[in-house]
DNA sequence: TTTTATTTGTCCGTATGTATC
DNA sequence: GGATACATACGGACAAATAAA
């Protein structure tokens, strides 16, 4: 037992050029993914056998596949396995930006499902945003949107209740956020500042987007406003890093 | 020896509220700091301290760190501790998008050092974006940038070499990629086109931006254009997620 | 300058829980 | 239900970096 912890520990300190077993392992199981042998979907060797083939700890592959779930490339599925991610679609944002014609532009099928919503006392973050006072009542629309099936980014959107009451009914029937505001004479909007952060995606946001927890989210917090300028919507998008690149023209 | 790693599975097990361990720790630590208990720069108590107060073993605190850190909230320095960081900054993405102009308007002091250059043939990718053959040569400048002292982002610019000859020199003397072009002739640019991604820092971003490994980048590319529309500079910035929101005016 | 103690990082091993097929 | 596979947690040992003596 002794000796079999030293010899361990002296493999750890003999890493090769310096790098560590961990390190190196994922090196090698990502240009093997990338170099195509495992295309996108397939399913990795299960730890145990990629520890035998290694000749390391389970451990330590554990580590390996930490490391490129955490470059986005693999996602672990309990139970099941870990399986090959695939890679990224672009996503503009300017002043007209809209989820469906976004999507729809890219050949692909716009989904939207409203999965939660609230009235709701603004407070002070969301009424400095709409221009309204703090103790005002908004609707909070919680909005999961997708291309093709593959969910792209959940979204928290807030709305005047004055403005427009029972906007969660009109929005899970147009299921557009363009159409929703039109039926309350919005006939046109503008996106006037965007706010872009990094955050890492929780077991509920996980489930919602079909990540792994702790992937990254490019957090997108926006203000629309009517052409006049009057503030109309504000909006809290979490999107998948992995799936999403953000692409902005001047 | 048995019924101590029954109880541990136990404990596992009844997580309360279905929460793990170490997601708990996770949070209370992070609580800790928020409400002030740990001030930005302090050192927490050691990983053994920790697991001590929390009756659990190391590698759970461990984890729970490791989450924290993955937040952006602590960075461990080995040898040493593990330390509070500070939180971000605004940076804006539009037409005249300026760094000196950012920070100083900010009331920072910038900074822009020239840590490495090339010439280099363009290659498809950096040809495309600058309007040039694959075969042209291209000067390539790594630029670390930062702002009262504390890193920010570390940028790969190119300029073609035929227009800009020895822009390394140039921009050494000016530390300012605006003062290089004005050298050049060009009395004014503008941003054309901007992609945001993320990715996560390797070993050198983390030594350059004075990050840990694995912490995440805002990987901002873009391409200036002269007011004529021709494009003059294409540039690959990393910018510590942790340090920075970016924020786009439409 | 050298030594020593402290602290984080890596790795092995074991046991058990829990989701999936 | 059983087999498989990932998730959590414990324990031990040593390496490597840092800081203090």
């Amino acid at each position: 037992m002794k000796t079999r912890h030293a010899v361990a520990a002296t493999d750890a300190a003999n890493a090769i050029d310096g790098v560590t077993l961990w390190r190196r392992i994922a090196d090698e199981l990502e240009h093997a993914i990338r170099s195509g042998g495992y295309p996108i979907g397939e399913r990795l060797p299960s730890e145990a056998e990629i520890a035998v083939r290694f000749g390391v700890n389970r451990h330590t592959v554990r580590r390996a596949l930490a490391e490129l779930a955490a470059r986005g490339l693999v996602r672990a599925q309990r139970g099941s396995g870990t399986y090959v991610e695939p890679a990224r679609l672009a996503y503009p944002i300017h002043a007209r930006t809209r989820f469906s014609e976004i999507v729809g532009g890219a050949g692909r099928a716009p989904e939207g499902r409203l999965i939660a919503h609230a009235v709701e006392p603004a407070g002070p973050r969301i009424a400095g945003r709409l221009g309204l006072t703090p103790e005002s009542s908004v609707i909070r629309l919680n909005i999961l949107r997708g291309a093709d099936g593959v969910p792209i980014s959940v979204a928290t959107s807030w709305v005047s209740a004055q403005r427009m009451p029972e906007a969660d009914r009109i929005y899970r029937r147009f299921r557009s956020m363009t159409k929703t505001l039109a039926h309350f004479g919005v006939r046109d909007y503008r996106r006037q500042k965007t706010w872009i952060g990094v955050a890492f995606a929780d077991a509920v946001d996980a489930q919602r987007l079909h990540l792994s927890p702790g992937r990254p989210l490019l957090v997108v917090d926006s203000i629309d406003v009517m052409l006049a300028g009057a503030p109309i919507l504000t909006t809290t998008g979490r999107f998948a890093a992995d799936r999403v690149d953000l692409v902005v023209e001047s």
